[in-house]
DNA sequence: CCTACAGTCTCTAGTAACTTTAGGTTCAAG
DNA sequence: CTTGAACCTAAAGTTACTAGAGACTGTAGG
């Protein structure tokens, strides 16, 4: 524990993300606590880059902090079954699998709407019309559940 | 105008949302102020159940409010070209688009990931360990921007 | 030693699109 | 007339940050 230490703002750099995400992370709970100079700004050690970048790659990878947080008390404990870790991870593809089927329903309805607004007037646009009119033939699959944006 | 209206919770029943969900509608501007009753509750009519229901298709077919808003407003005047209306549904596919991309990235490395757990201890699970070693082989497509989940 | 100035500090509010809660009022049936 | 479901407003909570204000620190140059 010498002088290797470094700033919240390098810290962020390396991490990639921004100053106050690591900030929000520590006061969430997710970052440890750091020391602190005299002068009262953090310091950083090499485990806290490793903590972040774990924590960013699983926010990359989609996770909600929450399973992020499941997912870093696990990697704590080297001796416990990773079944848990194994569980994360599935129900994530899961939810995954049903937004690009969700989204994939999505694109054909926008691409067939626009194929076949042919550019006259709002009267008789079908962009206006297919969303206007709900029933217009299929449906999205599981209606009203996941946000779909 | 006599006596066919109805109650917010008929409208929010048939129009597949919450009654709060049309209070901030109505709130936000996007649905017009219902004639009240005596004792001060909502009445609604066939027009109000029309734009709730061009709302919430817009909403499912995941529209941004911003977009619904744009759209309604352009349905409003009917001798207006449907060109703006094309532009934002075109707008929305490019979006949808690159987030299917960006999901179906995210699906491959997490079956990789879960494929490769063989339910041993956390000390040399798969999952975690892909998790925290980001530079394992190939990357995100544009890494930061859009949110993943 | 002094001065600049980039970087840091805390705290607060804002984002999207709602949902939830609290505390009270009204409507319709029996 | 009483009950209970549905309604009312206003405010706070949700997710995962981002942005800003106003003040303080650390460091490099002179």
């Amino acid at each position: 524990m010498a002088g290797d230490d470094f700033t919240i703002g390098r810290l962020a750099r390396e991490g990639g993300c921004k100053v106050q995400t690591i900030r929000y992370y520590e006061q969430i709970g997710l970052m440890p606590e750091p020391a602190r100079t005299e002068g009262n700004q953090r310091r950083y050690g090499p485990h806290h880059a490793q903590r972040l970048a774990f924590i960013r790659h699983a926010r990359e990878l989609g996770f909600p902090l929450e399973a992020v947080r499941e997912l870093l008390s696990l990697s704590d404990d080297k001796d416990r079954s990773c079944a848990a870790a194994d569980a994360i991870a599935k129900d994530h593809l899961v939810a995954v699998e049903r937004r690009i089927a969700r989204l994939n329903a999505l694109k054909t309805e926008l691409e067939r709407m626009i194929e076949q607004c042919r550019g006259g007037s709002i009267a008789d646009c079908r962009v206006i019309e297919v969303v206007a009119d709900h029933s217009h033939g299929h449906c999205l699959t599981d209606h009203g559940a996941e946000n779909a944006a």
